[in-house]
Parts: structure tokens; C-alpha cells; sequence
DNA sequence: AACTATTTATAAGA
DNA sequence: TTCTTATAAATAGTT
């Protein structure tokens, strides 16, 4: 029905799949009206075009979920076993790897390392030996960087000190109020530093 | 379309209404396949008709569970009753726990590290230590047994070669056949751990 | 988005 | 029900 006939197949070409689609949805969904309107049947359409965006038509006097409330029933529990069904097994899963995770952690902190042997316990040992290497140089880092920050803090209330001198002095040579090339030249004095944003500790407990 | 037009309203006729359900039901229901088709739609369709009975369509590749799935996700409604909800609760609990263990398993092993405050690296690095003293305890443990099994060993080895001198002393002695008192004796010399069974070492990988 | 030549769906009849 | 067929409706390609 059209300017040519066309095989029933997919449309290769994005645009005309596009706008096919809109105007085919709009004619299902018309036709849904029509028949329930004509022979006072309950339809539920559900479309969801490649985009993900989804369409549907509900006849009225009925919501999606009543209509969906019959289809169950009259399906008996399949679908919802189904349903039931994947959601155990994947509580299942999630609960498996779960365990094993503790598990590794468990290990980690020396708890149940009778079980292992030796080259298990080797391994182990590496990893908490590599550990223990990353998170005493982040300590070290860490440390170094408070001490800048500090170092850099004190610079700052030191340059704040003798600007304050200077500004004094200035008032004291020019009467109130020191001119504005006065305050810019000092302004680009100003350490890069005190704009810096200091370290903000996480209050957030991780382990 | 047809031989006449038609009011799109309910029509009285039963036997008119029936016929024209069932013609418009297979026009919806082919009108879905070709859009599936066409655009890659995903498409449910259920419809029952004024005398109860159910008929339905949806998209290959995809159950109506599926379609369900995506409405439910989409829409936010409860199409599910509360049993699913507690399954959907329930693993997203899990996988929030899983993320946790991930990521306290990560820090143990000294990744991420530079996301943690100097407290929590202390508290860190004194559970690694605490880690790697138990791990080197079991290491030790495990080369104690051993040796202590190995020596065992030669021991039986030696007694077992002592056993066979004395027993070929006996039969010189004696003539053929040692009598039973005479094993008997030396049977109760044989060390405990000849018994005991050796530390078994698991194939296992869990690190 | 609107147009229109065609195809498709279907109402009525058999 | 199913087939037929005249006609209404949908829509593919075009503008």
C-alpha cells in the first residue's frame, strides 16, 4: 500500500526505517482503537521502536495492568514463574560471588588462611605485600602534601603580614586611602597559592 | 475499506461484530509482525475479545515477559506484585553489597588508595599487616608440618629398614617364617605418625 | 509535514 | 467458516 510495494524485511536505510515505523505505529495503534471501539474488545499494544522509545495503547475502561491481569491469568503463573524464576537465579549468582568476594577479603585479612597451601599463601602474601606498598606511599604522599599546603599557608599569612605593613606605610606617605596602581602592584604579588584549594580529607569511612 | 464505509462505533450485530473481530484481530496482529520486521520494532500485542477469549503477538527475540520488563522499567509502574518488587529489592541490595566487598578488596590490594583520607589509610595499613603476620605465621606453620612430616618419614623408613634387618636375623635364626609374637612387637614400635594423615595440599586457586 | 499513486485491508455478499 | 470482490484505508515514495 504506496507508491510501491516493498518485502517484508528489514529496512536497511535508517531514515525511511524511521519514518516507516512512525507511520506504521500510528496505523496499528489507530487500528487498535477501531476494533475495540467496533467490537468492544480489550487490546493492549506495546511498541518499542530502535530507539528504545517506547508507544503503547490501551483500550479504554481498562488499564495496561488490568489487561495484563487477564493475560496472567489466563496464562496460569507461567509468565510470572518466568519471571520468578530468573530473579532467584540471579540472586543466586549475585549471592555466589558475593561469598567468594568475602571470602578473598577474609583472606586478605588473615582470617581462614589454614585451609590454603603454600603456594596459595605465597600469593597471598604478594598481594598484601604489594597492598601494603601502594597505601604507605598514598601515607607518604599524603603527609608531603599537608606539609606543602601547611609551608604554603604560613607563606601566605606572612605576605598578608607585610602587605599590611606596606599599606600602612602608604597610607602614612599619601594620606587616606592608597591609589589603585598602588594595590594592583601588590595584588600580583600575591602568591598563587592562596587561591589553591586545599586538600579536603573525606569524612566517608571506607573500611 | 470495504464495500461500504463504516462508522468506527460499536457494532450491534453479534454475528457482523464477530466477523469483523476476527478479520481485524489478524490485520492488527500482521500489522505487528511487519513492524517488527520493517524497523526492528519490539511489539506486544494482547487482545481479548467480548467473548473472553485471549489472543496475543509479540516480537520475536524478545518474550512478552521482556516487553513487560521494558514497560515496567519505562514506566515505573507495578505491573508485578509485591513478591517481584522484594526479588528486585533484594538484588539491588546485593549487588550495593557486592560494589562494597569489590571495593574494600580493591583497597586491600592498594588500588584506588588515593581516594582515602590519611585515617583511613592507618586503619588500612594496620589490617594489611595484621594480613600479612597471619600469612607468614601459616607460611611457617605449613614449613614446620612439613618438615616435621619428612623427618617422620625417614624415621619410619629407618625403622621399617631396622624391622626388615631383624626380621632377616629371625629367620636365620629360625628357619623360614618369623612367628606372629615377633611382628607383633615390632608392629608396636611403629611411630603414630605412620598413621596420620599427611597435610593435604587443596588445588584449589582462590587468589 | 503534506501529497498521491499504489498496495493492502476489509465489508458485504456468496 | 472461507472465498470473492468492490471499495475504503494505509502507506511508500516523493516533494
Amino acid at each position: 500500500m504506496g507508491r510501491g510495494k516493498i518485502e517484508i524485511r528489514r529496512i536497511e536505510n535508517t531514515n525511511n526505517r524511521q519514518i516507516t515505523y512512525s507511520k506504521r505505529r500510528n496505523g496499528i495503534i489507530k487500528k487498535a482503537k477501531e476494533i475495540s471501539v467496533l467490537c468492544g474488545a480489550h487490546v493492549a499494544v506495546v511498541i518499542f521502536g530502535s530507539s528504545g522509545k517506547m508507544h503503547e495503547y490501551c483500550s479504554p475502561k481498562a488499564s495496561l495492568v488490568d489487561i495484563l491481569d487477564q493475560y496472567h491469568t489466563q496464562c496460569g503463573k507461567r509468565l510470572w514463574d518466568a519471571k520468578h524464576e530468573n530473579l532467584s537465579n540471579e540472586i543466586d549468582r549475585i549471592k555466589k560471588a558475593n561469598d567468594n568476594l568475602q571470602m578473598q577479603l577474609g583472606h586478605l585479612k588473615g582470617e581462614d588462611v589454614t585451609s590454603l597451601n603454600y603456594k596459595e599463601l605465597m600469593v597471598l602474601e604478594d598481594v598484601l605485600e604489594n597492598g601494603l606498598a601502594c597505601v604507605r606511599d598514598q601515607k607518604d604522599e599524603a603527609v608531603t602534601t599537608q606539609r606543602r599546603n601547611l609551608k604554603q599557608k604560613e607563606e601566605v599569612t606572612k605576605e598578608l603580614y607585610l602587605y599590611g605593613q606596606h599599606t600602612e606605610m602608604m597610607m602614612a606617605e599619601n594620606g587616606r586611602g592608597g591609589d589603585n596602581t598602588c594595590r594592583q602592584r601588590v595584588d600580583s604579588h600575591m602568591p598563587f597559592a592562596f587561591c589553591a584549594q586545599p586538600a579536603q580529607p573525606k569524612s566517608q569511612e571506607r573500611i
